[in-house]
DNA sequence: CAACTAAGATGATTTACATCATCTCATTGC
DNA sequence: GCAATGAGATGATGTAAATCATCTTAGTTG
């Protein structure tokens, strides 16, 4: 029934998703690519929550709130997602009761990732954040302690909460103090150890 | 069903309702008074997230997320708060999906608040701040433009991000600008206007 | 391929806000 | 009744990080 009312539609590099404050009435799933959500500030300055990866819903919180979406989503490679009408998906919900539960969950974890990353950026200072960018990579997008860095120091900087100035700034300190490696984008963590304690104690 | 399985308590003001890090495997719902909701940091440092009035869960997002309560919660007035086992909550949604589906509006709404909440506190600077929590006892808490603060000064900076001293550092020129009224707890919003810009530009 | 534009990198300067210090005025308790 | 504790209020000082400025290199476009 899903299948019947959903498509698939492709994007390419730097196509905007969606925009935040428009109205929505779609479910999405990610099945490939990579997609940035993030919030439009005044000016050009954005924020990006977090990475969307293949097989993870995109906009739930949005759609199942109030139907505007509270972000933009655009792709940061070419991605092909899947949109499921969102009334189809409501009867589903109504009649599969172990779904709901299970959205239920699916929700209230992005609602506390949301929230996790958020407090990173608000409450803690510089290399705390920047060390939550590091882990962020490492743990949940390429799960290794080598990856190469998707998006530009601008949006690095966007997901650490900071400028791209002071971004670049802490991470060069990082590789001085040789708790990383870097080259261009090319990074490895090299002692976690640090990283974390940075993570914790902000 | 949900009433046979629930139990109502009675908190004094300063009680601790639960906190951060503990098992839960009970939803919340107030019934009287008001309790605030808030991040344990590292030294004595808290930040209030919301306040709880009656009619609404409590720690849905936690108890439906991974079961570890992501919060603290304490009573700022005497409260009467209904518990109910998560066993037959889970049965409930289970078997009716209107009522899963409500959930799912209700926990993304309070997504939404939360978000929009950390979002004032991240990046948003301090006037802005300081009229969002105006704004926020102004519209959400007390429905008029009169009202007595029901926290102390530290506790409203907590709520706004910042330190008390620059809270009240704020909120004093606020009154000499005659945007507010104040004296002592009790606050008038004169010009709703320059709240609503303050707010709006951060 | 020249002409722009954007990314990356650093140094200098500014600033918003925290921190620290001090004082008054209520409350609480012995 | 008077120490003692905590809220409220302000002024002085310090600092983390933003902003501004400059330069290099790489990528894009007419």
């Amino acid at each position: 029934m899903l299948i019947e009312n959903s498509s698939i539609v492709r994007f390419s590099k730097k196509d905007i998703i969606f925009r935040q404050d428009t109205r929505t009435s779609h479910i999405m799933i990610m099945i490939s690519g990579m997609v940035k959500i993030y919030k439009e500030g005044t000016g050009h300055r954005q924020i990006i929550l977090r990475l969307v990866l293949p097989g993870s819903y995109i906009g739930m919180l949005s759609v199942l709130g109030d139907q505007i979406h509270q972000f933009s989503a655009s792709a940061i490679e070419a991605s092909d997602i899947c949109f499921i009408d969102l009334n189809p998906f409501r009867n589903i919900i109504m009649e599969n009761g172990k779904y709901g539960l299970k959205l239920l969950n699916v929700i209230s974890q992005e609602g506390l990732f949301i929230f996790k990353r958020l407090m990173s950026q608000s409450h803690k200072q510089l290399p705390g954040r920047i060390a939550d960018v590091l882990l962020y990579f490492s743990r949940e997008v390429y799960n290794s302690t080598k990856f190469t860095f998707p998006l530009t120091r601008r949006e690095l900087a966007e997901l650490a909460g900071t400028t791209k100035e002071s971004f670049i700034r802490t991470l060069t300190e990082f590789k001085n103090d040789r708790i990383i490696k870097l080259d261009g984008s090319e990074v490895e963590i090299v002692s976690h150890d640090i990283i974390n304690t940075l993570s914790e104690f902000g």
